[in-house]
Parts: structure tokens; sequence; C-alpha cells
RNA sequence: GGGCGGUUAGUUCAGUUGGUUAGAACGUUUGAUUUACAUUCAAAAGGUCACAGGUUCGAGUCCUGUACCGCCCACCA
């Protein structure tokens, strides 16, 4: 009912805003006029983002919100802007991942992937793709993200496998990918090879146990070498002591004086009863544990170097899901963990466990499951990256490409500098198969290719070292050396950020074919380099320095200019917000309960740059309401606009507006506009939002409309409630792209959507010092009759009188042409201005700059309630002139400080000391 | 072991190239409701800017160190 009544200028606006009445409807709207589509366009420059390709897999979560949000706004941004804005979109196929997640599908069945083959395996993922993966592209869409759809890439599409497959070669024919065999940080639970980024280190509390190897019995001459030591036993200190069933030796360092005389010596290794040798080797800290070390050369990154160096033997005592294998002897089919503690018994009933002492150490964990990382030896394909790593180094050094924050570059130089080989081989099927070949026969020839019988069903397969390779796009017909057609591709895929690190340029269908001067061609060389990247930290090392390495070696320039890195999304006690820990909020639930705009728009004014944000679930009230504010202020403006006043498109500098307040809210929005542009070249979004908050919320709500209500059908208030209303409105329109593109539709006078409209332009002639300050003391002068009336609790409805005191002609002149907005906003029935003033009694007085007033208040005015305010403000004006006057007799002050600084010091002292002569008169008079 | 970030009001956070009365939001207190919005309006209270030194005429801001919290990196058997 209080709607209908509110029906003015014949629009009905509901008096609250109700994302869910315009969010779908307006982003349906753009979505199917194509205004996120971007083509070449040589009139326009070009601005591009790639997405940071979410997983398939992937839910959005808050990470995502605050990640695309970002994007979202720099792309409307500067769309409005008149630039071509293209933001490509798309998903990862994320094969560790995606391979889990469909494993544990068919296992519902009781299947494993083995039951069902490599064919029919991936059938069912792709499938298991078909049917969910684009619930992450949904839930963008419902973020209000304006993402050229019609670009949507997947990296294991059929064009984008075919630039993996050309990568793969082209570093192959460069000598830059091998095949070795290495320790490499393998899971067993999903029972691929990892990379050194997959395999992040956690603290774990540990033990070490110190283990007694027995020497075997050698010459008495040595023995008595030693002085009273008992040379019954070395003393080895691990953390993984199920590893000593493959040791090969015990190390020490070759200056250790302990052990210097045993070196050479053997040592029967306890429970698998073998002899190993006591090596030397520098590698040994002899300050750690006993000084001497088990040397396990398949399960230890340095061991294996040891076992390299001084030609041990290697012994594999794990199968691939982690279980003891038949080297392992008595503990064969045991579990890692489960051997590990049967050995310790073991050794503690054979007296060999010395001790056992806490120990916190760094242990690898899987990226994607969390298990604990083993060390283990085997053949893998990796890429040589120092050579990839010399552009992609000097370009951040160069500022060719900047990091914001800034921080950020030397957490990149310290990676790129002591870049490692890549392991890029996973033993898993969802992914871009490695385009590898082997000859069996030749391989067999050679010993380089073991034929066995694996699994119930006796089924061949082959144990491959390092064959000859022929590596092709597609699978070769025949061996070249042998002519024989024997030919089985390598069964690994590649590492997942294999196909990432490509993704700024095969999204545009890199490579192309060299004959024609294709429209993807030609969008590569329009869009590339992309402008920004935005994302995340963890993934610098992942796939940015990865992203720019591509993009020197394969484009011969940088994959984008500026990166972007936010921070991460935590609950309200500053933890990582993760499924495990309960503590996420769903973006979704977000939006359906307090709309999209409100989400984007809380998270953006609560991030700071590159800061990590806390969030709680009602801090997105901060949106809502913001959102409704708008929406509401939109509506009165709307409803009393009348649109023959508003027909006018004459430039407003050009249009004398003499009335104070239209001057002071145009000067303040102009004002706004530079801030706004300052912030979004630092990519300080949440200031710039911020910005836009304080703007509308207080300066023009609070004030601007309430002091418009006065002048409401004059032209010129017409006006500008509407130009301001309109352009306000555009530079929402990046953070709250629904709400605005509603409200937009209801204003009477618009060209096409807000989507498009043009960014307003700057109009310096409007931004005006002068009305600034007139307006800021009818603003305080407001406040400060306010302040009163509160501090006596007059009611609002009782009106006042406001007796002031002026002598400069200038201030009479603002106070008298304003004076109907002072008697409406504070609620004053009449303003006198005197010259002079003999005295007033029994009143309320202040001091606002040049201006003394006095409030009579004879009924309700406590004199000593009075005295004591006075009082305290003139203490208040008293501590400051005292600061300023012991620095005005600094000489030292006087002499350093830049003149202008001492000046306006001078000055202040001056006015204070003003001030409080003014006030002390209104307490003398208070006493009479 | 190395590096980075943080420490400002009860809470969550801003704070430009150092400039003198350190801001906001939420919460609290007081008052307001027929006339855009109670998802509202007005007003108030609330801070020795983690600590200790230093540079400077002047430090929340720059430098050094300390403490606590968080993160990243490292071949810590």
């Amino acid at each position: 009912m209080k709607t209908e009544e509110k029906i003015s200028n014949g629009v009905n606006i509901p008096p609250r805003y109700d994302p869910k009445e315009t969010e779908d409807k307006w982003y349906k709207i753009w979505e199917e006029k194509g205004y996120f589509s971007a083509r070449v366009n040589p009139d326009k420059k070009p601005f591009s983002i790639v997405i940071p390709p979410p997983n398939v897999t992937g839910m959005l979560h808050m990470g995502h919100a605050l990640n695309n949000t970002i994007q979202d706004i720099l792309i409307r941004y500067m769309r409005m802007k008149g630039y071509e804005t293209l933001w490509m979109p798309g998903t990862d196929h994320a094969g560790i991942a995606t391979q889990n997640v469909v494993e544990k599908k068919i296992a519902k069945e009781g299947l494993r992937r083995q039951d069902l083959g490599r064919d029919k395996f991936l059938e069912e993922v792709w499938s298991w793709r078909q049917e969910y993966g684009s619930t992450i592209i949904h839930q963008l869409k419902k973020l209000g993200s304006s993402c050229d759809w019609e670009r949507i890439r997947f990296t294991m599409d059929e064009g984008y496998s075919k630039a993996v497959l050309e990568v793969f070669i082209h570093l192959y024919k460069k000598g830059l990918i091998y095949r070795g065999r290495r320790i490499i940080n393998w899971c067993p639970r999903c029972q691929t090879a990892l990379s050194d980024e997959e395999a992040p280190h956690k603290d774990l509390d540990g033990h070490l146990y110190y283990i007694k190897y027995p020497l075997k019995q050698t010459s008495p001459v040595k023995k008595s070498k030693a002085k009273k030591q008992k040379d019954d036993f070395v003393l080895v200190a691990t953390t993984r002591p199920e590893t000593m069933l493959g040791d090969t030796a015990v190390a020490v360092n070759p200056k250790d004086k302990r052990y210097k005389h045993l070196i050479g010596e053997t040592v029967i290794l306890p429970l698998m009863e073998r002899e190993i040798k006591i090596i030397a080797d520098n590698f040994v800290d002899t300050s750690f544990g006993t000084g001497a070390v088990k040397v396990t050369p398949a399960h230890d990154p340095n061991d294996y170097q040891m076992g390299l160096n001084h030609n041990l033997e290697i012994i594999n005592i794990m199968e691939h899901d982690g279980v003891l294998n038949s080297n392992a002897g008595d503990y064969q089919g045991m579990d890692r963990f489960e051997a590990r503690e049967a050995i310790i018994n073991d050794l503690g009933e054979r007296k060999l466990l010395e001790k056992t002492t806490p120990h916190l150490h760094s242990v690898g964990h899987c990226y994607r499951c969390s298990t604990v990382i083993e060390p283990y030896l085997s053949w893998q394909w990796f890429v040589n990256m120092k050579p990839l790593s010399l552009p992609a180094i000097e370009a951040v050094k160069k500022g060719v490409i900047k990091f914001y924050p800034k921080r950020w570059t030397k957490i990149y130089l310290n990676w790129m500098e002591n870049i490692r080989d890549w392991c890029i081989s996973r033993q898993i099927w969802w992914g871009h198969r490695i385009p590898v070949w082997y000859c069996v026969d030749c391989g067999i020839k050679k010993g380089k290719i073991k034929e066995v019988e694996s699994g119930p069903d006796k089924s061949k397969s082959y144990v491959i070292r390092d064959p000859d390779a022929i590596v092709a796009h597609e699978a070769p017909d025949k061996c070249g050396t042998c002519g024989g057609n024997n030919l089985i591709q390598d069964e690994d895929v590649l590492d997942t950020w294999f196909s990432s690190w490509l993704w700024p340029f095969a999204t545009f269908g890199w490579p192309h074919q060299a004959s024609a001067q294709s429209k993807q061609k030609n969008e590569l060389e329009y869009f590339y380099p992309t402008s920004v990247l935005v994302t995340a930290p963890e993934i610098i090392f992942f796939w940015v320095a990865r992203m720019i390495m591509a993009g020197f070696e394969f484009r011969g320039k940088k994959p984008f200019s500026d990166v972007y890195i936010h921070g991460t999304v935590r609950d309200d006690t500053g933890k990582k917000m993760s499924k495990s820990l309960g503590n996420v909020i769903d973006p979704l639930e977000i939006i359906n309960e307090y709309g999209s705009d409100a989400l984007r728009f809380s998270i953006m004014s609560l991030t700071s740059a590159g800061q990590d944000v806390n969030l709680s679930k009602n801090k997105f009230e901060y949106g809502r309401n913001f959102a409704n504010k708008v929406w509401n202020a939109a509506r009165f403006i709307i409803m009393n606009l009348d649109s023959e006043k508003i027909n006018s498109d004459v430039c407003l500098c050009s249009k004398k507006i003499d009335n104070l307040p239209e001057r002071w809210i145009l000067s303040q929005f102009y004002g706004l506009l530079e801030k706004l542009e300052k912030s979004f070249k630092q990519y300080k979004i949440n200031e710039a939002s911020k910005l836009i908050y304080d703007f509308f919320w207080h300066d023009f709500c609070d004030w601007y409309l309430e002091f418009s209500k006065l002048t409401i059908s004059d032209p010129d208030t017409q006006i500008v409630l509407y130009r301001v209303l309109e352009k306000i409105l555009r530079f929402m329109h990046p953070f709250l792209p629904h709400l605005t593109e509603e409200v937009w539709s209801n204003l009477p006078q618009r060209e096409g959507l807000i989507i498009n409209a043009p960014w307003p332009k700057m109009q310096k002639e409007l931004v005006s010092k002068t009305a600034d300050k007139q307006m800021q003391l009818i603003i305080d002068l407001i406040t400060s009759i306010r302040n009163i009336r509160g501090e006596w609790r007059i009611p609002p409805g009782a009106e006042i009188e406001c007796i002031m005191k002026v002598t400069d002609k200038n201030i009479k002149k603002i106070i008298n042409d304003n004076r109907r907005y002072l008697q409406k906003l504070a609620g004053i029935s009449e303003v006198k201005i005197l010259e002079k003033i003999t005295k007033v009694k029994s009143s309320a007085s202040g001091v606002i700059g040049k201006i003394d007033f006095y409030i009579p208040l004879a009924d309700v005015i406590d004199l000593a309630k009075e005295k004591e305010r006075l009082l305290k403000q003139v203490d208040s004006f008293r501590l400051q002139l005292k600061g300023l006057e012991a620095r005005l007799k600094n000489k030292q002050f006087l002499k350093k400080a830049p003149p202008q600084v001492v000046e306006s010091e001078k000055e202040k002292s001056k006015e204070l000391a003003g001030l409080i002569k003014r006030v002390c008169d209104n307490l003398e008079a208070l006493r009479q």
C-alpha cells in the first residue's frame, strides 16, 4: 500500500531492491546482445585478460569470487573507457583432480580404472565432463562475469592439444626435454610423479630414530687404533627407518675425526643382514644426528647422488602404492608406515635401537590428496628450465612485466633464478599423452625394454628404461631404425601445467597454419600480449612464472604486461577457507541471500590490494545495504524528475549554475573522477569502491539530496540531480553491474545500456575549491547546531532560533544565500545575522570559522552544563595551540621546515587563539 | 636456515611522496519514523598507531633491533 501511494511521476519503483528480479534478467540480455564479445577493431585499443582457468571439477568458492570480480571490474571499466575488451574464459582439465573424481565415481560401482582400461576410462571422464564440466561456468555467470563466452576454451580441446604437442616437440628438438632416471616426488595414493611445486612441504612432528649398525669384525689392528671407543657399531639417525631396508652404504664426513678410522669398514645392515660399506662424502653434515648417515640411493635424492658418486647399488624396496616389495625381506607386503613401526619394534627387540627423539621436520605432501610424498626413483620426462628462465628473468627485472604489489617481484625472481628441471610426466590417464613412441623390437634388442606379464589376466606390458624415442605429432607407422611396426606409445601424460602455461596464446588457436592469414592469427596479433593477469599468490610458480617463460619461448613476447596478485580469502579468524576445515562461505549462498552485486561490492571493498581478506557472512550486509541505498536514492530522484526540465544537452560547464549545493556536488563529483582514475591505475580497486561509496552515500545522499529537496523543481537542481545520478551510476557499474543496469533502465532519458555507456569525461572547470570551501562552512554550521540540539535534547520538532555574529561581508552573503538550508537541515526557525551582539542570554553558543552563533535556549539550558561544554572545547583548542606555539618557538623548525608549512602553522595558531578568545567570551557571558 | 606480510578504536580494516586534531565500517550509547531508503537518518563515546632505539624542525609513515601472529621457500639424514 505504501508503494502504491508513493507512485509519482508515473513510475512505480519498489522501495526495496530485489536482486533476484534483476540479476539473471540483465545477464541474459547482455549475453544475448553480444556485449561481451570482442573482435579485432583497429579503431580501438585492445584490453585483454585471460581468465585463470578454473579446474573443470571446480565449484565456485570465495577465492574465485574475488579473483573474477576483480577481472570483471577491470574489464567493464575498460570497456566503458572505450577499449576493445576481451575476457577470455575457459576451464582446465586438471589431470589428477579430475581423474580422482571420476575414479571415485566408478569406485561406487566397485570398479577401478584398470578394470575399464585406458580408452573406456577416458570415455568415462569425457562424459563426466560433458555432464558436470560447466558447473563452474554457470557459477561464474551468476557472478556477472562478462567473459566472451563464445570463445570458451578447454585445455583438452583439440586445437589446444595441438599446441601442447607442438610445444613438447619444439622443446624436445631443442634438447630441453629429456627422459631421465631421477628421484622424484611420488604420491603413493595418486600413484604418479609430481613436480616439486606439487609437493609442498609441511612441518610434521616426527621422530629421529638412532639405529645401531653393527660393525663387521675386522683386523684387530684397526680396532686398537680407536681410543677407548667401543667400535662395535656405527650409530645412524634417520626419520624414515623403513628405508634402511634399501641401504647400500653408511656415509660419514671425511673430516669427521670420530669416524675417520672407520672409513672403508663394513657394517652389517640390521634386519637385512647385508654387508654394506662405510663411505666418506663431504655431503654429510657432522653436526646433524650422529654424523653418520645411512645411504638409501633409491629413496632419497641426496642418497641417490651419493650412490652415483660412489657407484653404490640401488635397491628399490617399494611398489607404486607405497607397499614394500620383495626387496624388503620379511617386510614385503607391508605399507610403508606399517613397516616403519614393525622395523622399530624389531630393532628394539634386537637392542639395535639406541634411542628415539622427537623431531620436527618438513615433509612433502601431495597437493591434490595431502598424502605424504615418497621420494622415489623412476624414469620420468623433464624440461631443462634454465635456458627458458633467462628472458623471463630479464623481462621482470627491466619492468617489461610488472607485479602488483611490487613485493612479488622478488619472490618471483628468487624462484626463477634457482629454477630446477621440471618433471612433466604423470602416471595417470587423463591428460595430454606424451607424443613419444618406442620401437619394442629395437628396445628389447638393446635391453631398454622388457616385456612383462602383469595383472590377473597376465596381460602383456612393458618396462621401459631409456630406449630411443620417436617424437612426433602423430603415431608413426614404423620404426625408422628397424622398419618394424611394433611401436608403443609412452604411457604417461603431461603435467596439467604443461598445458596451462600456454594459456595466453593457445587460447587464440596457436599454432596457426603458416599459410593463411587466419582470423585467429589476427586476433592473436591484436590481443596478445594480454593486458593484465589477475591471480592468487599460490600459483605464481605453477603458472605465472611458466607462462612468462612460454610467452618468450614460443611467441617471442611477454604474455601480459601486469600481474596483479590479490590476497587469499580467509574466514573471520584468519584461517584459510577450506572444505576440510568447514569454514567456507559459499558465494552462491551469498548471491542467493544478498545478491551478486552485494557480494561483489562487499568483497572488493574489504580487500585492500594484495592483502588477505577475512570474511564472515554478515560482512556482505555492507554491499547489500549500499545496493539498496543506490536503489532508493535513484528511486527518489526518478520520482521527482520533470523530464522537460532535464531535457537539455547543455554542457554543465557552460551553463551557469549559481546555487551553492549544485556547484558543490558537481565539484565533488569531478574530484571523485580524478581520484578514481588514480586508484584504478594502481589496481587499488578497494580504494575506488570506497571512494564511490563515500561520495554517493555521504556527499550525494546525506547532504546533496537533502539540500536538493528545497529546490527540487528548479531546473538547475533537476539537471544536476539527473546528471550526477546517471554519471555516478556509470562509476558504479563495474562494481554493481546488475543493479546499475536496472536503475539505468528506469532513467527517463538514456541511451542504450549502461554496460556500454562511456565512462564520464573530466570537466575541470566544474571542480571548484570555492564551492567546496563555502559548502564546508554550511555543513559545519549545520553539524554544529545539530550537535547542540543533541546535547540539549531538543526534540526535532521544536524549532529554534539562531543568532549569528558575522562581520565578513562574503561570509554574510554565503549565509544569507543559503539560510534556507540552515533552517531546514538544522531545524531552525529563523537565522538572524548581526554584526554586533551585545549579549545573548541563556543560550548555547558555538564558533565556526569566523562565525559566532548563539541558540537561545531559555527553557532547557543548564548554565553549568553549558559552561562545562564550552570549557571542554576551550581545553581542546588550548591543547592544540600549545603544540603549535611550541613548534613556532623552535628555531630549528623555523629554520628548516618549508616556509609554507611555517606559514600555515602561524595562521593556524592565530586562528586558534581567536577561537579560544571567542569561546572564552561566551563563557564569560554565561557567568553574568 | 632464508625471505615476505601483518601488529592502528571493543571488532574488521584504511591511512598517498614524513607536515602536526590518525579515518571508515560493524558494534556500543542517545535521539528520530506519514512524505527515497530502519538494508534509514542525526549525534556521541571510543586510539600513549605491538615494543625499544635511531634519523628528522617534525614519525602511524623512513632506518635498526625485539616480540607475537600468519605465509612462502630450502637436498632439516
